[in-house]
DNA sequence: ACCTGAACACCGTTCAAGT
DNA sequence: ACCTGAACACCGTTCAAGT
């Protein structure tokens, strides 16, 4: 926008989108809180006041970091194939875990703003756009919609939360065997979560995921007819 | 447990608890970020260094801070006179939630841990028992208890997140006046969303929390006979 | 066993100064 | 307009020393 009209001064030495990709590659490496100002500074070799020159403060980059995230989102999903909505949601719902899950050090920050940018309002509009082809009405879809969210949010919450704190996610299979040791560790006191140890391999990953996403789907427009 | 055999020194000189309390106080009265150790140190009039005798780090603090709170909404809920197993997971949710209302500072902690500890356990063994008694066989009930507590985290968090981060949140019609405020800011770039303002005032506290949470429950075990 | 002062390596942010 | 060095007020944690 206001782009064109930069006049005095040396030229940009690096641009905000250098930045943000530093900052993804701290997270990345070093868990949620890696991605301070100070080593984003470092990693482009600046003082770390020169990032107050790309943004007011340090959510204004994390703000950044979420929308570009959920812009990403947003495209890989409209090139889904699936057809009808259900399968839609549930695309556009999947692009953004795995999304995430190869970035688990976002998540946290996916909580700490408001995510109103440009980006997050398409996705919550294709979203209201695809309740409404499924024949909900519209407080229906505005209801649903927000439980979408709140589901799709909370699982990659909760599944970042179980994950280490640094790097991506481990293997599918040795968080299953973490989580089966943790719930064995249950024993006697809670017969049902140590019961429940076999069904815990189906709990981690995609499959868990949009299962109970199915199921929140099939709640707010009955189950999908055959 | 070895609570007794604690010999030699001088007697401690707060307890545990106590710096729970302080840390749960810094937390409602400055944020997510206020409760530091050198600040809980410095409410209980001692060095910073002495909290690593109660605890061995922040991360202790923090897991000790929600189970605590997860046992409260334990023994809250057992009291609830609700009636049938979809009504008692509802005032479960409930309790979780409005006890986490009132310390949204408290909130990003619940995903920092594991939430591994007995209170923790006895609420997911509440809630397996009472998807039994609904009916569900053991595999769905693992996988639709995990659904559940993705989705009343979410919004725990979603709610939080959309608070100013300090203090208890702000009455409901506050919150509902800033969020049409929001989405009318929508525009004519996502009709949809600007056409969702009205509902937004259903949007936001227990009456959309509870709808979400039936309609993911009728998803998992049938819509409700009448 | 408990508590302490002092230090280490961080952190976000601001300010006045340079070009 | 952009960049810089220096500083301010923090932070979690460790260490050696006291009782």
């Amino acid at each position: 926008l206001t782009e064109a009209r930069r006049r005095p001064g040396p030229r940009r030495a690096v641009t905000e989108s250098d930045m943000l990709d530093a900052a993804r590659a701290l997270l990345d490496a070093g868990g949620p809180d890696a991605a301070s100002i100070r080593r984003i500074a470092a990693a482009m070799s600046v003082p770390p006041n020169a990032v107050y020159t790309y943004f007011p403060d340090q959510a204004a980059v994390a703000h950044a970091l979420v929308e570009r995230l959920l812009g990403q989102v947003d495209r890989a999903a409209a090139r889904s194939g699936a057809t009808g909505w259900r399968r839609r949601i549930e695309a556009l719902a999947v692009q953004l875990r795995s999304r995430l899950a190869a970035h688990p050090g976002l998540v946290p920050l996916l909580f700490g703003g408001r995510m109103d940018g440009p980006h997050a309002g398409a996705l919550r509009e294709k979203l209201l756009a695809l309740l409404a082809e499924g024949g909900l009405a519209d407080c229906e879809a505005a209801r649903g919609a927000h439980a979408i969210v709140v589901y799709v949010l909370g699982a990659v919450a909760m599944e970042a939360s179980d994950a280490p704190h640094v790097g991506a996610l481990p293997p599918e299979l040795e968080r299953i065997a973490a989580r089966r040791v943790a719930y064995a560790a249950a024993g006697d006191a809670f017969p049902r979560t140590a019961a429940a140890a076999d069904v815990i391999a189906a709990w981690i990953g995609t499959d868990q995921f949009v299962w109970g996403l199915r199921r929140l789907i099939d709640g707010l427009a009955g189950p999908e007819l055959p």
